[in-house]
DNA sequence: GCCGGTGATGTGTACGTTCACATCGTTGGG
DNA sequence: CCCAACGATGTGAACGTACACATCACCGGC
C-alpha cells in the first residue's frame, strides 16, 4: 500500500518529467536540470548519463511548467492582415524560421477587418498569451491606437513602415522604392502619371505615395490625387476600366504587383497596349510579376530578409540590448517588359 | 515586518493573480477559478464581484500554469510548406481563425525542404511544444512516415488529400476536380492534352494527376506521362518553352494556377495564342487568376471551408467523439478564356 | 595538517492554476 | 422537528520546472 511505485496498475500513461530521468540516471532532479540549460558546471560523464536517459525514457521538457517558473513564455506575438498576399506570407515564413531558430515560438493572429474592435480582440487574444514580443504586419495606424489603450508592456516592431517610429520600426525604405519606380517612368518621359495607393492605414501604402508624390515635385510635375485601392488585382481591374475612360495619363504606378496584374487587365480590355500605351510599375515583385502580361516591371523588397531582421531586432531588444541599428533595408527596382519610353 | 502587504516598496511588478483577485473580491482564490470556467454553482451575484476585482485589476489568466495542471496546451501545431502559395496560406488562415474562436492557438512551423531531416525536425519542434492536435500541409507522403517514427500519439488531419487515408484526412476530392478539368478539355474536342504535374510526394498533386488520367482513360484517350513540376510559375515557363518546341498537344491542365500563368507566359513567347492555338486549364482559382492573360479557366477549391472544417473535425476528435463524417468539399470548375473549342 | 576555496551535486521552495475533497448554511420531506 | 441532500464556497495538494541555497569532496598553500 505504501509502495506507490508497484507496476501492477496501468495506472494512465503520463510522460516522464525530470524526476524520472533523474532516477534512471542516478542522480538528483536537479542535475538533470543542469543538464538540460546545459550549465557549467556538470562533468561530461554525468552528463552523458543523463543525455542516456532522457534517450531511453523518451523525456520531453515540459514548455508549460517552464513558463510558469521563469515567466517567460518564449512566444512572440504577430498581428497579421492580408496574410494571403505574397509579402507578409513571406516575411511571416522568415520570422518564423528565425524565431524558431533562436528558441522562440511565434503566435499568429489574423484580424479579419481594420475595425478597431477587430484589432483590439486580436491584440486581447495575443496578450492573453503573455508574449514576450509583438509584430505588426497590419494596418499599423489603427494598431497603434489600440496598443495605447492596452497600455501594453512589450517590445514590439513593426514591418515595412516609414521610419517614423524608429523607435519601434524596422522597415523596408518605401518611400525610397517608390522614388525608384516614380523616377524610372519619368526618365522615361512620362509627365502624366496616375497612382494607384494602397488603404490609407497602411504606413506602407502612405509611404508608397509619399514617395510618388516627392519625386514628382521634385520634377515640378503635376501631382493627381492618388487613387485609394484594397491591394487586391479586382481592385486594379475596376479602377483601371474607370481611368482608362478619360486615360489623360501615360504610365501608372501601383502600389503593389496584384493591382498592377488587375490594371493591365484592363488595359487589354480598354483595347491598349502594355507598355506601348501605357507604362505599369508594380511594387513587391512576386515571384508571378515575371510571367504577366507583359512580364512588370517593379520594385523588389526583400521579405525574407525584412523577416530575418525582425527577429535580431526584437531579440537583441529582449536581450537588453538597445539602441540597435535600425537601418533600412534597401529596395530595388526590377525593369521588366510594362514600362516603355513614351512615343 | 510581518506585513508583506506595504505598499512602501517598490518590489518588482508581478502580474496579478487568482490570490489577488480573491482578495479584492472577498472571496477565496477557487471562487475565482470557478468564476473563470464558468462553473454552474457560483451566485451570480458573486460572479459579479469577482468580475469587478478581475476588471479593476486588469488580471489575466495564465495560460503557462492551466497548461500545467490540466496537461492541456490548447495550441494545435501545423506543419507547413509553401505557405506563400494561395491554397495553403488561406487554409491556415482560415483555421487560424476557426481554432482561435474555439479557444485554441496555433503553431505554425514551416519546412523548408522535403527532406526526411526537416520534417522531423519541424515534427519535433511541435512536439515539444506538447501540441493537441497535428495538421498536415506539406508533402504527405514524407511526413506519414516521419510521424511512423515518432509514434506520434495526437489526432492529426492531413489537408487536401486524396481520402486514402480517410480516418485522419479532410479533404477536397481533388480528383473529382482534376477530373472536371479534364472533361472540360475532352468537351472542347482536344484529344491531345498535357499535364503539368505538382511534386510527386505532395498527395495532391498525386490526386490531380490520377484525376487527369483516369478521366482520359475513361475517353479513351491517349495518355502521356505528365511532367513533374514545383507549383512554381518559373517551372510552368520553362516547362512550357520545352514542351512547345514540339507541340504535339492542344491543351494543357496544370497542377496549379502559377504553373499555368507560367506556361502561358511561354506560349506567348513561342508565339502561340491561348486559347485559340493552346487551351490552359489550371487548379485552385487564385484570386489573380480572374486577371491574368487571358483569364484562366480553373478549378476552385473552397479553401476557407477546408480550414473551418479542419478545426471541426479536430475539435470533435479532442472531444472524443468518433467517426465524424468526413466528407470531401467539392470543387468547382470556373471556365474563364483560357480555353476554346478545338479548331 | 588545517583551512579557505572551488567544482559538482543535492534539497527546499516558488511559480499560478485546477482538481479532489471538506465544510458550511439552507431547504425540504418524513 | 430532525436529518439528508444540495448548493455555494473554502482548503490542501499537485502539475514540472528553475532558482537560491546547502552540502560534500577534493585541492593547494601556508
Amino acid at each position: 500500500m505504501s509502495n506507490p511505485e508497484q507496476a501492477s496498475e496501468p495506472e494512465r500513461v503520463r510522460a516522464p518529467n525530470i524526476r524520472d530521468v533523474a532516477r534512471v540516471a542516478g542522480v538528483s532532479y536537479q542535475t538533470v536540470s543542469r543538464a538540460l540549460n546545459d550549465s557549467p558546471s556538470i562533468r561530461p560523464e554525468t552528463l552523458a548519463r543523463v543525455q542516456a536517459a532522457i534517450d531511453e525514457l523518451g523525456y520531453r521538457p515540459n514548455q508549460a511548467a517552464r513558463a510558469l517558473v521563469t515567466s517567460r513564455s518564449r512566444t512572440i506575438g504577430v498581428l497579421a492582415a492580408q496574410t494571403v498576399h505574397y509579402g507578409p506570407a513571406t516575411s511571416i515564413q522568415a520570422i518564423e524560421t528565425a524565431a524558431r531558430e533562436a528558441g522562440y515560438r511565434l503566435s499568429i493572429t489574423n484580424i479579419s477587418s481594420s475595425e478597431y474592435a477587430s484589432i483590439k480582440a486580436g491584440l486581447d487574444h495575443l496578450m492573453a498569451q503573455s508574449i514576450e514580443a509583438l509584430i505588426v504586419i497590419a494596418p499599423q495606424v489603427r494598431v497603434f491606437e489600440a496598443l495605447k489603450d492596452l497600455q501594453l508592456s512589450v517590445p514590439f516592431v513593426t514591418l515595412e513602415a516609414t521610419g517614423l517610429n524608429t523607435a519601434h520600426s524596422l522597415w523596408v525604405d518605401q518611400i525610397q522604392g517608390a522614388r525608384l519606380a516614380t523616377r524610372h517612368l519619368i526618365d522615361l518621359g512620362h509627365t502624366e502619371i496616375m497612382h494607384l495607393s494602397g488603404p490609407q492605414d497602411w504606413i506602407e501604402a502612405e509611404a508608397r505615395m509619399q514617395g510618388f508624390l516627392r519625386e514628382l515635385g521634385d520634377a515640378d510635375l503635376r501631382t493627381r490625387a492618388p487613387i485609394l485601392g484594397d491591394w487586391t488585382a479586382h481592385f486594379g481591374y475596376y479602377a483601371g476600366l474607370e481611368l482608362l475612360r478619360y486615360r489623360d495619363f501615360t504610365a501608372v504606378f501601383c502600389g503593389n504587383d496584384q493591382m498592377a496584374l488587375g490594371f493591365m487587365h484592363a488595359c487589354r480590355e480598354s483595347g491598349l497596349r502594355v507598355p506601348e500605351d501605357i507604362s505599369v510599375v508594380g511594387f513587391d515583385d512576386v515571384p508571378e510579376a515575371a510571367h504577366f502580361a507583359p512580364p512588370l516591371t517593379t520594385v523588389r523588397q526583400n521579405f525574407a530578409e525584412i523577416g530575418r531582421r525582425t527577429i535580431e531586432v526584437l531579440l537583441g531588444e529582449l536581450r537588453g540590448e538597445t539602441g540597435l541599428s535600425h537601418e533600412p533595408v534597401q529596395p530595388e527596382l526590377i525593369v521588366r517588359q510594362s514600362t516603355a519610353r513614351l512615343a
